[in-house]
DNA sequence: TTGAAAGCGCTAACAC
DNA sequence: GTGTTAGCGCTTTCAA
């Protein structure tokens, strides 16, 4: 199959080393052998054998990640933008990406953890939707494993992570329907143990607070992070009397999900009801009508995430071990005009 | 660091083979040995290093995935949910799956799968939006390299893949289309030298030739699978005179973006224009209105093809080289009533 | 300037 | 039953 160091040397009649070390540009080979080695080695097609190379180095060049989805007709545009991120990054720095899928909390996803904690095939690991008491950092910073995370935890483990300030990005939102003349804002909350979830309700518990709008607890409804668990999650809210007149998704999907039952009530969006989302994928742009949402850079993020692993690998400590990163607020027609 | 078989040897008081062996659950080693090497093992926190492995059994045991994507800004519900379905399916069969991302035709492109055809990183690759006269096929065929293509291409390599029929479900769609009364239907075409494109393209002159309808040249416009290219190609569109009654995006991400700017100039999709898509991603069912459009099991094709890789890498033919899927219309709102 | 030898961790053919 | 030996392809001392 593919040509090994030993053909080179063989056809060139010299040594494995020296072929090695011709290919490796040392300058301690003759001229002459070294045009001569590499002649050969173009004319076979040669490149190194990646696994051998990374047996003998003892490191693998790979970080691995390990999507939380939710069932099979997965569709997260967050993942396709963050994985791309990530992995341009680390095509920069010459690491390969390996990529596996395992749903949040299973028991498959923790196995996964600990083979790659274990078995060597992964220099390090990058962690995202970060929870409540998670046990895949735990795990991880017990056995010191590196790893850069996308998010933050509740308990008190030290460990690098670039995170958005999904607090401020939520009261960047409330703030400008409240601004509107909005008093009664429902949210569709991202399921609870899920850390970003828990900042932005936070975000929205602590404006309303601030402008003295008391929220009743029915006005927060829990949503599974997509488009059908928006809409399903609405109909309760819908049912609130007085009726609200704001909802915000916890993220982009269920507020996509979200307007869509909106006008199936046939109520209009951004008249009847405003509707604020969380995200900014590239599609809340072109919602009917056009989504009114907090804008976080994901791709950027995968890329900052990546290189900090990389720093972290590399035993260099990062700039920043702690990142975070301000959202911005992206007004558009589904929040409406002044009421 | 991670205990090692020499580890345990040294522990347990015998040799590498016996322990490797006993561990293997070969039957010629002592009960009292096996266990004792067991216990050391478990105690010691053993698991084989992975990369050792592959050194020896001359495979890396995990799949490549090159993705085709443009810019930067990029989040094509197609590539997360086709990922899951490449992803679970190769954890199934205890395959990793490797993915990197790369501008179509661009020189990086080709030299990633240059490199994976050489270092023996992959045992294979799966191929994605074939194109017309496509390099990295011709480049794979040219090495024998194990892959699977999602789609086919124009020149007559013979290699194993999985197409839907495209040209079938357009034929679908523009039927349904002339069905309800339309005459005038304008087609946002995918790039060209996409395959997929191409059927698309020959299913809607066929059905209108058909249908005895003859197709003004304007009426096809080409967009470059995003939402903002669909938007921006449904301009010209709808300039034509006499207007267009209804357009079809060659995605769902471009007739989404149609949608949006066809409201923009304040008509009305599914009355004053109807609107057709294809890929049924799933957002489409949460457009406003909800988008008609083709039916791919997006997740089932990545599943399968997969599948089939594993089979080639293992040289089993698969029992069928060629599967073209058929794809189903769905009818919602954007294509209106009868007119 | 070059080569022999060892070793990364594992498996397997072949003795004992 | 168990150990010895060799080898996967590469890098890196250390001697020549």
């Amino acid at each position: 199959m593919a040509a090994t160091l030993k053909d080179i040397a063989r056809q060139v009649g010299v040594s494995v080393t020296t072929v090695s070390r011709a290919l490796a540009g040392y300058d301690d080979v003759a001229e002459g052998t070294k045009e001569r080695i590499k002649a050969v080695a173009s004319e076979l097609g040669y490149s190194p054998n990646i696994v051998a190379q990374r047996l003998q180095k003892q490191r693998t060049d790979t970080l691995g990640f390990i999507m939380p989805t939710f069932g099979p007709r997965f569709s997260d545009p967050f993942f396709s933008e963050f994985i791309a991120g990530v992995g341009n990054e680390a095509a920069s720095h010459e690491y390969d990406l390996l990529v596996s899928a395992h749903a949040p909390n299973s028991a498959g996803e923790l196995k996964a953890y600990e083979r790659a904690v274990r078995r060597g095939w992964v220099d390090g690991l990058i962690v995202v939707r970060t929870r409540e008491d998670d046990t895949r950092i735990q795990l991880l910073c017990a056995h010191n494993f590196p790893f850069v995370a996308f998010g933050r935890t509740s308990d008190d483990l030290e460990f690098p992570y670039v995170d958005e300030d999904s607090e401020t990005g939520m009261r960047l939102l409330v703030q400008h329907l409240i601004d509107l003349g909005h008093k009664r804002i429902g949210l569709i909350a991202a399921p609870s143990g899920l850390m970003f979830g828990r900042y932005r309700l936070q975000g929205y518990y602590d404006t309303m607070r601030d402008n003295n709008l008391p929220v009743q607890p029915e006005w927060v409804v829990e949503g599974d992070m997509t488009q059908r668990g928006g809409a399903e999650a609405v109909t309760p809210l819908l049912g609130i009397n007085p009726r609200l007149t704001a909802i915000i998704g916890g993220n982009d999907l269920m507020a996509i999900g979200a307007i869509n039952r909106i006008q199936q009530q046939g109520l209009q969006v951004g008249r009847d009801v405003a509707v604020g989302g969380f995200d900014d994928i590239p599609l809340a742009a072109y919602t009917s009508p056009p989504l009114t949402t907090i804008h976080q850079p994901i791709y950027e993020i995968g890329q900052r995430t990546c290189a900090m692993l990389i720093d972290v690998i590399n035993g260099r400590a990062p700039t920043t071990p702690h990142s975070l990163l301000t959202p911005t607020l992206i007004i558009r027609e589904s929040s409406g005009n002044p009421i």
